[in-house]
DNA sequence: ATTTGCTCAGCTC
DNA sequence: GAGCTGAGCAAAT
């Protein structure tokens, strides 16, 4: 991803911070109910899907950032820093996500190219 | 359902 | 610099 450089004014490659800010923007675009893939987040920004795990595992900027919306393509939970996944699932349910056991219904995995695409 | 190979930014030395 | 580690993925088995 290549960036504008406001300050200095010239493109430049990515830092991590701007990942994350794209990051978050993009959470935000997750409807309660839903939820999205690393690997989906990982294409629209370009990068490895493993990359998304580490942005959404250390900087929990704020405590409020949707990262429990974020599964693994398969339908499985993935991690969670706070609680475990366990509380993960929780959280999901309550927004009403539908499972099939320990996975997420393929129902409500939602990609976010379909969202930007309105 | 499980194994296999790929991936790449960040971390540690 | 070189090597290791993932909150992962897809394809093959």
């Amino acid at each position: 991803m290549i960036v504008w450089d406001v300050d200095k004014g010239v493109f430049r490659r990515a830092n991590t911070s701007d990942y994350r800010e794209a990051l978050y923007i993009l959470l935000q675009l997750i409807e309660p109910g839903y939820v999205t893939s690393y690997g989906d987040l990982a294409k629209l920004l370009g990068v490895n899907p493993r990359f998304i795990g580490y942005l959404l595992k250390t900087n929990d900027k704020p405590i409020v950032i949707p990262c429990h919306r974020v599964v693994r393509s398969n339908g499985d939970l993935g991690g969670y820093s706070l609680g475990g996944k366990e509380f993960k699932k929780k959280l999901l349910m309550l927004e009403g996500v539908v499972f099939s056991g320990e996975r997420v219904s393929r129902d409500c995995l939602k990609s976010l190219y379909s969202l930007l695409a309105r």
